[in-house]
This record gives structure tokens, sequence and C-alpha cells, in this order.
DNA sequence: TATGAATGAGAGTTCATTCAT
DNA sequence: TATGAATGAACTCTCATTCAT
């Protein structure tokens, strides 16, 4: 039992390594230029060893998006629990997100990539299971603005056609910020410009 | 000399002729899954063809990413030219750039990528070029927010900030209506949210 | 169009010697230990070549066994025509085969796998398409035996199970001989043995 | 020594047991489209285990083949010392070997390919240990003829000739019965044709 | 000028075999 | 002794680019 437990967690090691080493190659050189060679050199396997792990390339590409994008989920679950109003919690999103960002500047050259321009290139099924990890997030930012709406905090707006433009916002933002050689400051700092001008927005009246 | 007018307009229509092609492949399978062979056969040239007009794919690539910034920019630049405030301007900015992308559905499904995922994979002289340009028309924004400011219309905010925020917003709506399959409704529908929310944001009263 | 027919004839032969090449190879090493590498360079094309003429290895494979087995069809057609008994048919059959053996050495070292061991190992549509020439050609010697019986020349046999332990023998002979190293004698003299071992089987009375 | 005893048979018995995994395994995909990995599985070992009974996938393939023709040939010697004319021992080991097949199908799927198609796509060493053993068994078929020729029963062929037809014969006949998916009937009702045919065509009278 | 056949480096993936545990 | 994770050479196939015609 020990032994087993070892074992896993021996083999969970040696899958993160990969995943981050492929996050590191797929953030420098894309998805389709980075070479499956160049991933297990980078995790300092054999090319073989990589395929005990992964069926095949998308499937790590997929790996990566969602064990991140589980991650954040569950960061913005905990922090926005502990915020009152509709306006808090869209507060709440916007500094967590760019606080994770922030943190995972190779990831997000790949997640921004997510919900632009790179999934019908791939497989359907992989882009599907993409798409939908994206469309959640936005359903999750779409039931905010709806109970925003429900407490009269904001005005009558399509939620989900409000929560696709603040996650423009945010991404646009974001991707300014990663594509910089060497990003001037930090990402949070410009938390406070996309919430004060996407919350007086769709907000009734003002602080 | 007629003749070479004649010559240098057969050879331009040519070369849009590849370009139209080209750009319906990409938007279809993406650049590195369309090949040189499908965009020649497409634009009904030899293979060979292709090259005496292009140096590489990439430069198609490019070719079609400039092409179509011109053609909006200079469609900007008339349509803005006969607003009068800068949130008019603006205004007319967000609706310009929607009809543009509504009438050119193919196109942005490239477009997209361009600032998002995309360059990197490419030759980095090839990737710079295209950051040029969209820094060029966020410039543009940038521009018409610090005219707004100056003339006291708009609070005061950074104006590249605030004009990436808004190219953020444009685009992941543009985004989303263009995965559609079947695109419910026209894009320019969804200009007044935009406009509402963006402006709201950043005016100083309301009307 | 002369420019096309040259071309034509061109392509034609450039086919040919792959397919020639492979057969070489193939006799050599069999199917599985023969790469597509090594028939490039047999046939004195770069390996990119091969796949302008041939979609698949097994491609290159079943052609050759089309073409032989067209080949032989033709010749048998031409001989038998010219036997009148069924007997005498036969005996042109067996003689020609062998003859037909004799001269392609390499090509029976596949021709003889063709009904053995080989094609449950290859996608099924190919192997389908080979167990269909096969079982073509036992028909045919069927037919002949057919029509000895009706003819009063032979006894009432199965034709089907008949023609099989024919074909059987005929292989049988022909895979001793091909597999041995240096081929004492020619292939030819042992259808005097098949001719009378079979014909005096199946035969009424005896000549 | 007891102990040393039950080691031996419990080494045969995994032994066997991953013979007759392989042999499954051989005669549903092939020998090059099976993986020591699903040879293996089948036989409920781990992968490195099966390396401790053979050294290598050909060690498994020629080890089938020999038990089973070592098999047969004690089947054939029992039966056919009960037999007395040459005609009888010859009708004998036509029927003791369709049995023999129609009980081993499986197995048979590979022994056709034992003398056809296959070896020389093996390391020749093996080749040659398979070839030996299929010329040995001919050789004893040669050795029945021989002994009709003597007692006057057969008319004077070679012997070496007509054993390999009469094999032909069988293989080809076992051939056909093993590909069709269904079998219709048995193996053993074809032995009379193979039988009558082959006696008639070497016998000096006819019963 | 236009062509498209030829090229070959490089891709993703498989799997027989080894060896530390 | 039994295991199965690790290995990496070898495979088939693709496609951007060149160049003789």
């Amino acid at each position: 039992m020990y032994r087993t437990q070892r074992k896993r967690r021996e083999y969970e090691a040696r899958r993160r390594d990969i995943l981050e080493a492929a996050e590191r190659q797929f953030s420098r050189h894309g998805f389709f230029k980075t070479s499956m060679a160049e991933i297990a050199s980078a995790a300092q396997f054999a090319l073989g060893t990589v395929y005990r792990f992964f069926r095949s390339k998308e499937e790590i590409y997929i790996s990566i998006v969602e064990a991140k994008s589980e991650e954040l989920a569950a960061l913005l679950d905990t922090q926005i629990a502990m915020a009152r109003t509709a306006s808090e919690k869209l507060a709440t999103f916007i500094r967590v997100k760019l606080e994770y960002a922030d943190r995972n500047r190779d990831f997000f050259r790949i997640y921004v990539s997510e919900w632009s321009g790179f999934e019908w290139t791939i497989k359907s099924a992989f882009g599907e299971r993409i798409w939908r990890l994206y469309v959640r997030q936005v359903e999750f930012v779409a039931g905010l603005i709806q109970e925003g709406i429900r407490r009269k905090e904001f005005r009558k707006v399509d939620p989900m056609d409000a929560a696709f433009a603040l996650q423009g916002m945010l991404n646009s933002t974001m991707y300014v910020w990663i594509l910089q050689p060497k990003p001037a400051g930090s990402l949070v700092e410009k938390s406070d410009l996309i919430r004060t001008v996407f919350l007086r927005g769709i907000e009734k009246s003002f602080s």
C-alpha cells in the first residue's frame, strides 16, 4: 500500500515535470513549433518516456490548460466567496485573475491562445474541451452579473455579452503585458482601470 | 509605359487572387495546417507561381494582415473625420470596426489571432511587423481618448491602457461571434453594449 | 498534346522504377522489414518522391501484386486459348504459371505470400483486394475443371476444391524452388510431375 | 530434488502459458503487428517476465512452431505405425495432418506461414530452424513415397518433388479453410479429395 | 514568366529490449 | 525471481522550398 502510494506520487511528479517543461516550450515557441523531442529533452526524459504519460502532443497541451483552469477556478471560488456585493465579487474576479496571470506568465502565453485563433487548428475534439472550459468561466462571470442585476446593483444588460466583454478587456490587457519582453511593473496594477471602467459601465449608480 | 502599367495591374491582380485564396484557407484550417499546395490550388495557380509573388508562407500571412489593416485604417480615417466629439469618434470607431469584421468574417478568423497566441510561433521579424500594426491601431484609439481627456469629455485615465482594454472588448466580442458556426444576428448589434459600457466607463458625465 | 504524352510516359517509367525497386527489396527482406527509405534509395529517388507516386507502403505492395497478376492473367488467356481439351488447358496453365514464376523469381517471393500468412497483417481493405485476385485465378482453374467434367474428361470432383489443391501443388513447388539460394535447374522442369499427378488424379481414363 | 522438480514443472507451465497467449495473438494480428506488451498482457505476466523465458519475440515465434511440429510428428508416428501399405500410410498422413489443423486452427494461421513468405523477414538463423522443421516433414513423406515405389505400389516419381507437391495440396487446402471467417464444415472432409487425387496420381493401379 | 516534379529535413509515434528495484 | 518504467532507434509520412524545363 505504501509502495503503491509512493509510486503514485512519483508518477504524478514526473507527469508534472513534463507538463511544466511543455508549458515552458509551448510558451516560447508555440504549439506547432514545439516538438515532442524538445519537450522530452526539456523535461530531462527520453522521447518515449513522454508517451508513457501522454498519448499525444495535443493531450499535453490540453492537460496544461485544464490543470491551470482548475487551479484558477478554485482560487476564484475561495476568494469570491468572501465578497458581499456583486460589484465586490466582480472586482475580486478581476484582481484574482490578473494576479494569477502575473504569477503564471508562461502559461498565459498559452491561455490567451485558448480563446483565440488556436482551437480550429487542433483536432476538434480537443478544441471543444478547451472551448467548454472558456465558456464555463464566462458563464461564471455572467452569473455574477446576473446576480447584480437582480439585486439592482447593475443596469439591465445581457449578462453573457457583458461577461464576454469583460473577459476581452482582461485578456487584452494580459496579452499586452505578456508580449512585452520585459514587463514594466506588475499586471495587477492594471486591475484598477479595468474595474473602474467595467463597473462604471454597468452599475446603476456610482460611489 | 502603357504596357508596363498593364503588366503591373495584372501582377497586382494575381497577387490579390493569391491573398484571397490564402485568407480563405487560413481561416478554415489555421496557418500551420494550411499548405502552400492548398493555397496555390485554391488560387488556381501552380505551386511555383505562388513563390513568384511571395517569398514564403509567412510572407503571405503577414501580407493579408497588412492589407486588411490598411483597408480598415482608411475606412476609420474617413468615417471618424465626420464625427465631432471624442465620444462620437470612439462610438464611430467601435461601429466601423465591428461592421468591418462583419463583412470580413474570414479574415477576422486570422485577425483575432493577430493579437493572440500566434506571432511568437512565427519568425520574430514577422511577428514584429504584425505587432507594430496592432500597436498602431491602439495608439490611434489612445489618441482619441487623449483628445477626449483634453477636451474634458473623459476622466483622466491612462490612454494606452484604456485603448488596450477597448480593443480587448471588441476582439473578445468579435471572437465569440466568429466562433459560432451559424452567427445569430449581425455583429454590429453588439456595438451598443460595448459603446455604452466603455463610454460610461471613461466619460465624466452621462447622457 | 505531345508534351502531355511524353510526361505521362515519363511518369509511368518512374512509377515502374519504384515498383521494381520495391519488388526487389520486399523479396529480399519482406514487407515489414523493408522501409520506405530503402525503397526510395534503391529506386534512386528521394524519400518524398516515392510518395508522389504511391500513397503508402501498402499501396506499393498491392500495386506490385496487381500488376503481376494482370500480366500473368493475360499470358494465361492467350496461351490457353490455343489448347483444345480440358486436360491440355490445365497442362498449359501449369506450364505457363511455372514459366512465369521462373522469369519472375523476385516477385513470386511475394506472390506466394499473397495466399499465405500475410494479408491479415495488412489493413483489411488491402488484404481483400489481394484475396480477390487470388480467388479469381482459382475460379479460372475451377472453370477449366468444370469444363472437363462436362466433357466427361474428368471425374466428378468439386471444381473449387480441386482447383485450390492444384494451386497448392504449384505454389508449394514454386515456394521450394524460390527458397533455394541457388536454384538447381529451372522451375519448368517440375511441371511434368505436377501435370501427371494432378491429371491422373482427376481424369477418367489414362493415356 | 523434489523441490527442483516442482520448480521445473512450474517453469514449464509458465512457459507454456506464454506460448499459448502468443499463439493467440500472432494468429489474430500477425507476427509484426503483435507487440511483446500484448503477449505479456494476454499471458497475465509482466512485460519483463516474458523476457525471463524467451530471449526475443522471434524466439517465441519459433518456439511455437517447434512445439507444434513435435506434437504433430509424434501423432503421425503413432498413427502411421498402424498402417500397412504405403498408400494407407499416406492416407493416414493426410488425414492426421488435416485433423490436427482442424483442432489447432489458431496455430495453423502461423504454420501455413511457416513455409511461405515469412521466414525471410526474420533473422536468417531463425528462418533456418523453421525451414529445417519443414524439410524434415517433407522428407518423412518422401520416405513413405520412396517405400511405396520400392514396394511397387507407386510409379517411379521423384520422392521429394512428389512430397512437396502433396504438402502444397494440403497447405493450400488448409489455408483456404483457415481464411474463411466461419469455416463451413470440418477440414477433415476435404481429405477424401486430396487422398484420391494424390494417390491416383502416383499409384500404379487403382482400387 | 510559369510550372510542378523533386527534394529531404523533420515531424509524431511505436515498441523491442534493458535494468534498477 | 518478477516487475514495469525508461529508453531511443527506427518507422511512416508531410510539406516548404528549389530549380530544370
